[in-house]
DNA sequence: TCAAAAGTGTTATCCTTACACCCATGT
DNA sequence: ACATGGGTGTAAGGATAACACTTTTGA
């Protein structure tokens, strides 16, 4: 239980930036989309924090709305004489107005990574190789119980029978598909992978990117984090299709219309917006007072009021 | 955007384990319950998990059922030799059987070092020193709207006004009473402090207790993760008092019966409890089964049916 | 007999889900 | 006119909160 003889340890932030535009969500890339953006860590900072958000807005000059820190690992691949590389990883939130957008190839479709996250079109084409996959790892197992195992646990992440996503469970989905050997990051000897399974990325980033999505789509739930990607007055079927880019899911207008207005998280700005290709919508803006008047914090226990 | 000029750093772990025993939650301290738990990163390990793990059972010798990491931050204390110091700290959670409860000095309840968290008896004698604190340094403010804020975060916080506490913003009324510099850690030089507002730690140790809290409180209500605290059978009343210790707050019994019942998480073991005081109980265990079964995510989004 | 805790039943209310329909604009 | 999206209303079902009450033991 003593201190004293920790070993020094290279430590470095690596940095999902997640934007949505066109209504896609986007996610800052480098090396040609192969890495996430990373970066050393510096011993000047007063915090991580503080240290990850100058070195993003020095670096691509896009000021960072909301940081959030994912998880802190040890790299598998990156030893470097006999110390050990750490990597601590944040999620950072932007404007869809501050990132260029399609136009700036560093910015991907994250469903390029992973196609299987989006289902707003219906079961992605994904589907069909991992159901095959899975199925053949299930069945390789000798043990009868592992058999079963591998069966339930593909069942539960992918939901094949019933069809019908559970958005929070992107991470889980990727280390099944990564610990049945589907993607080449598993390992470079496994051999043909499936094109559809969709791009890697170098190091542990597709994981890392993995675990930003399943956060923030958490998060989207019980926080007003979404309205940290919005321009800052929008329709209520713009801020719905952002959801839903996130979400990889098509929700029911009215009643996402209902759960914002309800909450009173929006205003009215007074203005309407005519190119919607339809009846012209109100544009609205987040009422930043609703960070201050409520406390946001789920409910699910039955408390005694004594 | 490079990765070359890393700076090696100190790692360690820090390790808040939690168990619950004569309906208290408790956590393992060491240097009479002045620190918690911390020991050096160990570049053999696979994965930090797996190592944090095997330190804390061949140190403890508790077998530890659940673990998550909860931050990794820059310690403001103990930088050295121009290097910086990081901690990596986890939560862990251990069955009452192998605690040895109250016997053991080193595993105290959390409350005496957050006494202001815990509401089961009422409003905790703390609260009124808090208030006192808090108003002084919300007027302290020159600027109004400083003032405003801070009277706001306050009332956010702890509920002045309708004395019902939100169990989950532990970690946010530490860090606001820290910067109210209401607590010692905040600096040495600020004089008095009250004693009702609990026993200090070292280095930032009382913040990491009141992330765990935080987290724990937060996470009981969609996982279930209670179990992994109780013995194999028990009462639903000892689950309930167990919710209660962590929570922080009185349960309307009979509601919480039925949440646990219709969600299926337990199963009669047949066997009763004669020693409860009144009416012999039913044993139950939990049904592991669930894990697999169902998914546990929350779902708040208004999903469209296609 | 009484205290203490187990356990059952019922009701009002709110939130979620789902469905149906009308409105305003551009092509 | 019609396609497209904006916007309103409402009814059914389920979960939650709150209440009152009976049962079974040990002291």
């Amino acid at each position: 239980m003593s201190i004293e003889d920790t070993n020094p340890a290279a430590v470095d932030l690596i940095a999902v930036l997640v934007a949505v535009t066109d209504e896609e969500p986007r996610v800052l890339t480098i090396a040609d989309g192969k890495d996430l953006p990373s970066g050393p860590f510096e011993s000047g900072q007063r915090s991580l924090q503080a240290g990850l958000r100058s070195w993003v807005e020095r670096q691509t000059h896009h000021p960072l709305g909301y940081i959030e820190q994912l998880y802190t690992f040890a790299d598998r691949d990156r030893r470097r004489g006999g110390g050990r590389a750490i990597s601590i990883s944040y999620l950072g939130l932007t404007r869809e107005a501050h990132a260029r957008g399609a136009q700036d190839p560093a910015w991907r479709n994250w469903y390029r990574y992973l196609p299987w996250e989006d289902w707003r079109d219906g079961p992605p084409a994904a589907m069909a190789a991992i159901e095959k996959g899975l199925q053949a790892w299930a069945g390789a197992a000798d043990d009868p119980v592992v058999r079963r195992d591998r069966k339930q646990r593909a069942e539960i992440c992918f939901s094949f029978t019933d069809l019908h996503l559970n958005e929070e469970l992107a991470l889980q989905r990727y280390e099944l598909l990564y610990e049945a050997g589907l993607v080449p990051e598993a390992g470079p000897a496994k051999g043909n992978f499936d094109p559809t399974l969709g791009e890697p990325m170098g190091h542990d980033h597709r994981r890392i990117l993995a675990t930003a999505i399943a956060r923030l789509r958490a998060k989207i739930k019980y926080r007003p984090v979404v309205f940290e990607l919005m321009p800052d007055s929008f329709t209520l079927f713009h801020l719905q299709r952002a959801v839903e880019a996130l979400a990889g899911l098509r929700l029911h207008k009215q009643n996402f219309r209902r759960l914002i207005e309800q909450q009173g998280l929006v205003e009215e700005t007074g203005k309407v917006s005519t190119e919607t290709g339809g009846r012209p919508a109100k544009l609205v803006r987040f009422r930043r007072e609703v960070l201050q008047e409520r406390a946001f914090a789920g409910t699910k226990l039955p408390v005694a009021r004594i």
